[in-house]
RNA sequence: GCCGGGGUGGCGGAACUGGUAGACGCACAGGACUUAAAAUCCUGAGAUGGCCUAAAAACCUUCAUGUGGGUUCGAUUCCCACCCUCGGUACCA
């Protein structure tokens, strides 16, 4: 072991701690500011893998950025609120908060091996009074805005942990947590209004830099959809039914579309379930099957979610006895009530357009309703494109896909003056049918006459395209019908049509959009997947559409929209934020409930709101809270008899918008964080956390900055400059690590016997750290990246006591006046310069390849000044904090290695290199030469012809052409 | 199904805006040191074929970045089609 990690480890932590290297002064002016922050731990109990590579990854980054002069804010703190608190407080009988600040305290341990530089000071742990104090307070500022509601609601209830989830944290109709089915229940509940901020959240991400994936993936989670909402009157209009006053009976249905287009094509209406029109005593007055539609409704209200998305076969029953009039085309239609339809989105009502809605087409074909073809589609012919001042021909036309049964195969046609292959096809006669039309034109072009099988797929296709046998444009309207051949008989064939093309028979695999000439040629394909039986879902040309037939539909859409008398609607699919737990670990709602019952903000003066310490935990489905006597009394006490408090504590997520708020001044008994260093700091710099919060954390986070934004209590409001999203570290054997699998690796017996630098800088190798991916843990690279590190110290170890100015010349250790050669100071520059640039981006994979590229240059031997070592050893401080501290020692550094910085090089060195230029001959590698990056094309091809290799390539011939890119390549073309 | 990543040696990965494919490392093989092992150091290596050999080195040929096409002097990189894989999402009208 050529060093013990364990001093140098212990003596270099006390040596930062001596120095106070790492306390931020945030008020300092002199420097910029950069704030780095990554996902503060919850406090299972144990430092994993996991916590390593989120922390100590990103600690490399914020010792880069001291060195480079910036001030950098890089806090830490514990998320500390939570569920596994509790159920190890009833699985073991402790108390939640003593569980988690024991967790806390052996963390905090742990974490100091790291040689993190966390700066402890500004630490924030949302259990304390101190800081919860704010949440609370946060949140009666929300609902003084009226942005925190409460009401009923149908809720996602998880029955083994006793609590409702919110949207977000059901996943497959399971419990995030616990992989329970969840239940629905009908509760009160409190809200935050994030709907308000859709657009909000949703605009705010075009001005982040963010990677793609995690912007789409808040896009989608938001889920804007523009459309309209149209009204459908009900008949018999039952308005003046009503039996009491509370009902409010609407004499319509309102539903919302994103394709208002397709309205013509409507022939029936949907309810959800849920819907509030099927308790309204009017309409159930109408209906006459009602004892059936009620059977059905409490039915689907039986199911819970797990079961509904299970089974998506189709069900639903009809409101008999009523009907709405489809507002297009006046036509009277039925009313449904199916569950697929969502109470919650939209209006909770849907006109079903079956022929161009796979949904509705489903349940259509279920229950035997009408489809009707309101919009076609429409391709304009790329090869054979309509020519401009071409006389325009409409037609209809048919297409004939006939299959002899025997080999599969299909009947083409390949035309003889064109480069076309096509199915037997033509125009359909006046009066004639389409089939017969199909039949005619296969017995006259191709002479086989017995057919059988007839089947129309779908409706037709408009297409553009220039009919060059006949010198004209054509629009036409064509219907695909399939056959089968019965037998081999033919007729003879016209001589004209012979002269144009001959038909044969094609193997099915070769009928692709590209072999085949027809425009049409996608959707036939699809048509003929599914024997017809598709729904058209995207845009077209509307046909059966009264004045509107004719027209694109996208652009007709809303002008339809008016005639109706509709209007313009967006819907969202993101919903309120539901923050009610009936859970004991989390920070109690600042609300209490005056003798009618209506919720009262506690006043901040008498926040923080403590959570009761007299309580039963156990599950009992109510909320713990509501066990606490002396709560009943503090709010009696406080605000009267007849007073009572709220039971439910805050959804976790909660704590954790704003901590990166408190971390600027966490101690602040006043406020919530000071309003001048926000301005200085806010937003992060740049955020590191897991893929898995990108839609949750992220987005709430983002909401509370918004809504403090408006409440002016905050300047900006992004939160977060930068995102990366980093990978997940698997267990040796590939898969993800977890307890029931065994597979759960202890950071700590690495670190004990690698040392902290090797377990840091080996996760920092193993692949880029800006994007999500699975990587495996490997004990060699952990003892690999240790051999590295003892290479290094070996190394510098050859410097120790030599004098400042010395040099070390091609590995001999004699001290000589030698001047160092450009090429490896140039080296030395260019790894400066990647180990930045990689840090920036977060490839710390690369940035250590440059560092073991440059010793192993180094050691080649090759000559070496002691001013270039100690250079070495700052560039790595930043990934092996520790043992550079003990180099920079060895090498009479002064101070801290950590206190250098970042070294200083000439700009000349990188831009004088001279390059080697690669030398092709007609794009293929034949050599290279060295020639400076200024080197002229005549040059480098005069050095380029001596090459032997080159001369045999162009074989005495000259070259055609020379392509000269200066600095990279020379390509000789023959 | 839809949306978004990604497919490069035995493995993790590298290649900035089209210009030496495989950096750096692991594992592997051979060698040096050693009584031996460990440690350390040196060397080798995408595949195929050829040439020369006792054997190797060196040299050369062809094929190689999921598959098939295309654009280009030149494609891992750009375009089209397809396959596989990972992640997100799912009756959102």
């Amino acid at each position: 072991m050529a060093y013990d990690h364990r001093e140098i480890e212990k003596k270099a932590q006390e040596k930062w701690a001596g120095l106070d290297l790492y306390t931020t002064d945030l008020a300092d002016d002199t420097k910029d500011p950069y704030y780095l922050l990554f996902e503060f731990p919850y406090p299972s109990g144990d430092l994993h893998i996991g916590h390593w590579y989120a922390f100590a990854v990103t600690d490399i980054y914020a010792r880069l950025l001291r060195a480079q002069g910036k001030n950098v804010l890089f806090p830490i703190g514990f998320d500390a609120f939570g569920l596994p608190a509790e159920n190890a407080a009833m699985k073991h009988g402790e108390d939640p908060k003593e569980w988690t600040y024991a967790n806390m305290t052996r963390m905090r341990e742990q974490l100091k091996t790291m040689g993190g530089s966390f700066d402890w000071s500004k630490e924030v742990i949302t259990c304390e009074p101190s800081y919860y104090q704010w949440t609370q307070w946060l949140f009666t500022k929300l609902f003084e805005q009226g942005l925190a509601e409460r009401r009923k609601a149908s809720v996602k209830w998880c029955p083994k942990d006793q609590t409702v989830l919110a949207n977000e944290q059901v996943i497959d109709g399971c419990c995030e947590r616990c992989g329970t089915p969840v239940e629905e229940k009908w509760l009160t509940q409190w809200f935050l209004k994030i709907t308000d901020y859709a657009e909000r959240l949703l605009t705010g991400l075009d001005t982040l830099p963010w990677r793609e994936e995690i912007k789409e993936a808040q896009r989608a989670w938001i889920g804007k959809s523009e459309g309209a909402k149209l009204r459908f009157d009900l008949k018999p209009d039952f308005q003046g039914r009503t039996l009491e006053s509370r009902d409010i009976v609407s004499p319509y249905i309102e539903v919302f579309t994103t394709r208002p287009d397709t309205i013509f094509g409507a022939t029936y209406v949907v309810l959800a379930p849920e819907h509030p029109l099927l308790s309204t005593d009017g309409l159930t007055m109408s209906i006459t099957n009602k004892k059936e539609v009620e059977k059905y409704i409490n039915a689907t209200k039986k199911k819970t979610e797990r079961e509904r998305s299970e089974n998506k076969e189709k069900t639903g029953i009809c409101l008999e006895g009523i009907s709405a009039i489809n507002p297009a085309t006046k036509e009277e239609i039925p009313v449904y009530v199916a569950d697929y339809v969502l109470g919650s989105y939209g209006t909770g009502a849907v006109m079903a357009v079956p022929a161009h809605d796979e949904r509705d087409f489903e349940f259509a074909q279920k229950m035997n309703l009408p489809i009707k073809e309101v919009v076609i589609p429409e391709r304009i012919d790329k090869r054979n494109p309509p020519v401009e001042g071409k006389e325009i021909v409409e037609r209809r036309n048919v297409q004939a896909f006939v299959r002899n049964p025997k080999d599969g195969t299909i009947l083409c046609l390949r035309w003889k003056k064109h480069p076309w292959i096509t199915l037997p096809m033509g125009g359909i006669e006046e009066g004639e049918d389409v089939v017969a039309a199909a039949q005619r034109e296969v017995e006259e072009e191709t002479g086989y006459k017995n057919l059988k099988n007839p089947r129309v797929l779908g409706g037709e296709v408009r297409a553009e395209y220039f009919a060059a046998h006949k010198d004209k444009n054509r629009v036409s309207y064509t219907t695909l019908v399939s056959f089968d051949l019965e037998n081999d008989e033919q007729v003879p064939i016209a001589p004209e049509e012979e002269e144009e093309h001959e038909a044969y028979w094609e193997d099915p695999k070769k009928m692709t959009t590209t072999y085949m000439v027809h425009a049409e040629m996608d959707i036939w394909l699809a048509r003929l997947a599914h024997e017809g039986d598709i729904a058209y879902t995207e845009e077209g040309v509307l046909i059966n559409s009264g004045e509107f037939s004719g027209r694109r539909s996208e652009e007709a859409k809303w002008d339809i929209v008016d005639s109706v008398g509709g209007e313009k609607a967006t819907q969202y699919r993101i919903r309120d934020w539901l923050v009610s737990r009936q859970r004991y670990w989390g920070c109690p709602m600042p609300m209490v409930y005056d003798p009618e019952g209506k919720p009262h903000a506690i006043p901040s003066e008498h926040l923080p709101w403590l959570l009761p310490t007299d309580v039963d935990f156990k599950p009992t489905g109510e909320a713990p809270l509501a066990s606490s006597k002396e709560l009943k009394e503090r709010v009696t006490q406080i605000f009267g008899e007849g007073w009572t408090p709220e039971y439910d504590t805050l959804d976790t997520f909660v704590d954790s918008s704003w901590y990166f708020l408190r971390y600027l001044d966490p101690k602040d008994a006043h406020d919530f964080s000071d309003a001048s260093l926000m301005k200085k700091w806010m937003p992060v710099n740049r955020y590191s956390g897991g893929s898995e919060h990108t839609t949750m954390h992220l987005l709430y986070a983002r909401f509370f900055m918004k809504a403090l934004y408006d409440l002016a209590l905050v300047s900006v409001d992004e939160p977060f400059a930068e995102r990366f999203n980093r990978g997940l570290i698997m267990g040796p054997d590939g898969t993800k690590m977890s307890k029931s699998k065994g597979n759960v690796l202890n950071p700590d017996t690495f670190v004990q016997k690698y040392g902290a630098d090797a377990v840091r800088m080996y996760l920092a190798f193993i692949g880029p750290y800006n994007e999500p991916g699975n990587y495996p843990w490997s004990l060699d690279g952990v003892a690999a990246m240790r051999k590295f590190l003892e290479r290094v110290a070996r190394f510098v170890s050859k410097f120790e006591n030599l004098s400042p100015s010395s040099i070390i010349f091609s590995g001999n250790l004699e001290k000589g006046k030698r001047i160092i050669p450009n090429s490896i100071k140039s080296l030395v520059a260019e790894t400066n310069v990647k180990i930045s640039s990689d840090g920036d981006r977060f490839k710390f994979n690369t940035a250590i390849a440059a560092l073991m590229s440059l010793l192993n240059e180094f050691e080649k031997p090759l000559d070496a000044s002691k001013s270039m070592v100690k250079d070495y050893v700052i560039m790595l401080a930043p990934f092996a904090p520790h043992l550079a501290e003990h180099l920079w020692e060895k090498l009479e550094g002064e101070g801290s290695v950590h206190e250098q910085s970042w070294p200083e090089f000439d700009e000349s060195l990188i831009a004088s290199r001279e390059n080697e230029v690669i030398v092709q001959v007609g794009g293929r590698r034949r050599g290279s030469i060295r020639i400076s990056p200024s080197a002229e094309e005549s040059e480098a091809l005069t050095e380029a012809l001596k090459l032997p290799t080159v001369v045999t390539a162009l074989g005495g011939k000259e070259p055609k052409r020379v392509v000269f890119v200066a600095g990279k390549v020379i390509n000789l073309v023959v």
